[in-house]
Formats: C-alpha cells, structure tokens, sequence
DNA sequence: TTGTAAGCGTTATCAT
DNA sequence: ATGATAACGCTTACAA
C-alpha cells in the first residue's frame, strides 16, 4: 500500500515548483506557460495524482461538500428529494453529506454540531423545529443555509425554497367544493410548521370563499412521526356528522391513514372522497387510484442546490431568497360527488 | 463573524500547552493530570471550542467518515438502506458520504474518483457492475470497504453483508410449489450480478427438488433500472402456456411489474399468484395485499456499518468476511392454488 | 505530567 | 512565468 502521490511528487516529476501545480491544479489562479502545464498534466496522470480534500479545505478554510438534514428516508418524499439533491449537487461538482434528525430537534441539534465541525460550505435542511440558536450559528460561522419544504420563525434571513402550500391546499380543497361537498376535512401536520398552518390556511380560504364555515372538528393537525394519520381518520369518521371528503395534506401520514382507511373498509369515492399530498410512487397502485398533490420535487432539489452553492461561490444578491414552486394537481378515481345519506 | 476558536486558543486561556489540549481531546492518548484536565475542558466550552475536521483528517490521513454509494434512493428498498445506515452511523460517531449511480458504471466511476478525494476512512457500497479497477484502487490507498446487498466477481477480499438471496428464493418458490402450481415463473436482476444468479438458482433448485424441470421461457432477468418489469410480465402472460405463479425477484422492478398486472386487469390470485421481493410500504396497501419476502434492512445496516467502522479501527481478522442475514417471508392474500382451465 | 516542534497536503503571498 | 515559504488547525514523537 504505497502512499499516495503528493503536489509534491507532482511538482518534481515534472521539474517545476509545487506553486506551478498548484495553479494548474485551480485554473486561472496564475500564469502558467503553455508547456510547462503541459508537462504538469502529465506528470499529475502519469503518478495518478489527486488533491487530498482534507488538506485543501484546511488551507482555504472551507470546503465544497454540502451537509444534507432531512428527517427520514423512510418517507418517499425525502428520500426522493435527498436522490434529486444528491444528483443535481454532484453535476456541480459538490458533495452531500447526509445528517437525518427522525424529525427529533434533538438529533437535529446533534446533526449541526457534526456540521459545524466538519465545516462544509453549506447546508440544505429541512428544520424538524427549535434549535433556532444553533442554526443561527451556523450562519455566524460562514455557512450558507437553505431551507427546504419547511421554514422556521425567527430564520428570516434565511433562503427558503418550498412549494405553494397555501394556493395547492386551496386547489384540492376547490376540486372537492366543485363536486359539491359540504363537510370536508383535512388532516395537516402541526400547526406549528409553516407547511402545517400554510396548508390549513389554504383550506380555510377554500372554504370561507364557497360561503362555507371552517368547522374545527374537521381540522386535525399530526405529527410528522408515528402513525397517527390513521388514528386522525378514525376519529373524523367516528364522528356524529362525519366528513364526506378529506384531504390528507401531511404528507408523512399519508401511508397510515390510506391504511386504515382500507382496514375499516370505507368505500372510496363513495363514502368519501379522498386526496393526498404527494404523488407516492403507490398511489396509483391503490384501488381506487388515488388524486394527488404532486409535489415538484425536482424543482425543490434544483433550486436549493442552486441555492446554496450559488451563495458559497458569491454570487447571488445579499437578501434572502424565498421560492416558491407550483404543485400540480392530478385527479384520479377517488373523488366524486358527495352521496346523500350516507350512512355507515 | 469572529473566527472560530482553535485548539492554541483554548490551550491559551487554559493555560497549558496545545498537546494537553489535544490529548484531552482524544482522551487517553496520554497522560493527563485531573486538575489540568478540568482546566482544559472549561476552556473548551468556555470557547465553544470545536475541532476543525478537515485539520484532524490532514495531520492523521484519514477520516471518520464513511462513503455510502447506492444506486439510487428512488427504490424504498436502497432508501430504507440509507436511512438505516445513517442512523448506525451516525450511533457510532461517523458521517456519511452519500452518493449514487443510478446503477450506472460510468457515474460510479466518478462517485468513487470523489471518494478517493475526500480519503473517506471507508466505504459501504452497492456496486453497480465493472469498475473492479476501481474498487481495487480503493483498497490499495487504504481505504476499507463493504458490499452490500451485492457482490463482484474478482474482488473476494472485499468484506459482503447481502442476504440469503439463494435460500429466500427457494422458499417463495417452495410456497408457490406447495400450493400445486407447476407452472412458476421468476423475474429477477441481470444473471451477471450475484444477486440475479442467487435467486435464479434458488429458483431452480426448489423447482428441480419438486421434480419439476425449469422452463428457461419461464426465467425473465431485468435490468434494474428502467420499467422493464412491465414488460416481462406482459410478455410471460401473452405465453401460449402462461405461468399460474410468478416471483418477483427484482426488487427495483416490482412496482413496474405489478403495475402492468394490475392494467392488464390480470385477477389475483385467481389468475396468477404472486410473491414479491421486498416488502415495500405499499404491498400491503394494493389488493389484494401481497406475500412478499421481506428483506431485514436493518440487519444489513446494522452489519455494514459494523464491518467498515470496525476495519477503519483495525479491530477485526484479516479474512474478508461474508455475512448473509435471514429474509422473513411473509404470507399475504396474493397466492392460492392453480385454477384449471385458466384462460384469459 | 507537560511542553516543543515537526509534519500532514494545499493554497496564497511575495519575491525573483 | 516561476519559485520559496508561510499559513491552515491538529496530532504526535520526543524532550524536559
């Protein structure tokens, strides 16, 4: 196991000075004759040469890998956003090192710390909430941060790129009114996360502007973790006055709640219909197929990786970016006009 | 932004010399008197002093963190993995790399040029197929290395976690042979990975120990990328003596498949009965729900990560180890005996 | 028990 | 256009 070559070895198999390589090696940094970078080059492929990331980043204090928190792979959202953001960083030549926080600030708080010591130029992150000091830090200490499908109060100076969650809980709460449903509930994640109340928002001004009231048993904000979605179904549909329709805006709870709905064998369209967040890779498996929110998760990766590295390069204005990404609607088979006396 | 505090500072207003620091840094690598010790580590957190990795990672050439290279985390299968493996990692005080192929050789290729860049400590990795080079480079620059899931012909000394990929496709072919069908075909990964020729063979024996011969007609092996799952089942049913079973050994290719049996309108059990490998969020969503072979991911993570953290610290024996982990197969509504006079 | 000083592999600043 | 040389922040012999 020979040691690997140094700019060193580079320099004199090529009977220059390390400074020469070194310019070659960042091109543009200084002048470099034509045939002296000539003999650089070859001497650098003859011996295999290839810079030590490590001692790169020491020297210029930084470095050009990009840490990546998100809470959980195990939701195909992230773990589809985490593919997309993978790919689009390592076209521009960054790296990603990934940090999951089980949407624990806890973890999370743990993840940053990792972050700060391994000093990565910049972070995409996806807040699971609270350590507002920590991410404050991270800024203080030269990270470029971008905010990813969530923001954070008290983070305003922060890049954030998410998708129109008020104006898409909007749109399927309208695909629902249109089929003329009276009595329509939505299950959101906590009112405490911007996507959570955006999207409450947007079914709440779905329904003042149909002339209908908001009424809050219909309302069910959970958790992100656990199981709980389909204990939220259980409870709206054990209700006196039952929902004839619901959208299931939470994303993470989606598989829970479709779940139990099938356990307790609701008839869907027919008893209720239904819409998800999210364009799961099964919900056009289920039966019946089911509309969605689709969720442009290739936008989100694009832009954040933009983003951040944009900011480490420089460019990019001072002020903070905030962007905001349209979903589509997609309607299948598990919507349709509310049946009269539907009784179960 | 002040800069951050560094180990001279911290030895500074402790009062002591730098090499104190660092050995309470690194506890134990020498001598340290308790009172000074004490000194030293409210100097610390005094600062809120942190140890620049990429400066650790220069002075001893190497780093604690590990690269993860996978196909691609749009399979639930590899995402599950990677959520898994981060968190394992992570326990143990190591950092992820993570990178991805899209099962292609050539993106691998560059995915490990990074890798030998950043002098990662090691490496988990699902190869995609070639590079053995590569691999080999790896190795010799010192850097330790697992597969998982899958292995490569040529490099025998590399440490494997995968599961019994032979025995777990015998069993779900046993269980179809069981329930009387004599007319089983399987869909697996290319016969060149380990994987695709393991469940192949497992296939084969199971059929060949029932007395039953192995009609290649019946054997269809699918890359993993793309929705050629699809059309291997398209192609096995349009067969003048079509299979009454089918195994899904390709894990990346069983929502393709399963999505063309269900637009096909093909009944099952009734018509087909079905065995998939792996068992996605959703396979127990689709009706009916279907018996799968449930793949213990986080036992492959588990030991993956194990073995790499364990090689980078040098504990472990010299010979390559070889871990195969037990699949669960689960039975489910998608499997019943042949129907006679099955016509479609 | 503690301190001094020489690396580790690059980059960047000056001289030449 | 090139070459010395001093950082960068930490670890580790080796001395004291």
């Amino acid at each position: 196991m020979k040691k690997a070559p140094t700019i060193r070895d580079v320099a004199r198999t090529a009977g220059v000075s390390v400074s020469v390589v070194s310019r070659v090696l960042n091109d543009g940094s200084g002048p470099v004759a034509v045939e002296t970078r000539r003999k650089v080059v070859q001497a650098i492929d003859e011996l295999g040469f290839r810079r030590r990331a490590a001692a790169r980043d020491l020297s210029n204090g930084q470095t050009l890998a990009v840490g990546l928190v998100l809470p959980d792979l195990t939701n195909p959202f992230f773990s589809r956003l985490a593919d997309r953001i993978v790919w689009e960083a390592r076209s521009r030549g960054a790296q990603v090192l990934l940090l999951t926080t089980q949407e624990d600030p806890h973890i999370e708080g743990e993840a940053l710390n990792d972050l700060l010591d391994r000093s990565v130029g910049g972070v995409i992150a996806t807040p699971a909430g609270g350590n507002v000091d920590r991410w404050h830090r991270l800024r203080a200490m030269g990270i470029d941060l971008v905010f990813v499908d969530r923001t954070l109060d008290g983070l305003e100076e922060v890049d954030v790129v998410s998708l129109q969650n008020e104006a898409s809980a909007a749109r399927a709460t309208d695909h629902l009114l249109g089929l003329g449903h009276t009595r329509i509930a939505v299950i959101s994640g906590p009112v405490e996360t911007s996507t959570g109340s955006a999207r409450i928002r947007g079914y709440s001004t779905a329904l003042l502007a149909a002339g209908q009231v908001v009424d809050p048993v219909l309302v069910r904000d959970v958790p992100f973790r656990g199981e709980l979605g389909g204990d939220a179904v259980a409870a709206l549909l054990a209700l006196p006055e039952p929902p004839t329709a619901l959208v299931v805006a939470n994303t993470a709870q989606v598989r829970s709640a479709v779940h139990r709905l099938f356990q307790l064998g609701v008839a869907i369209p027919d008893e209720l219909s239904v819409v998800v967040f999210d364009d799961n890779p099964w919900s056009e498996l289920v039966s019946p197929p089911l509309s969605v929110v689709r969720q442009p998760i290739d936008m989100l990766a694009r832009h954040s990786v933009d983003l951040v590295l944009g900011r480490m390069q420089g460019r990019l204005p001072e002020a903070p970016q905030r962007l905001e990404v349209q979903a589509d609607f997609v309607s299948r088979s598990s919507c349709a006009p509310p049946r009269r006396l539907a009784h179960r």
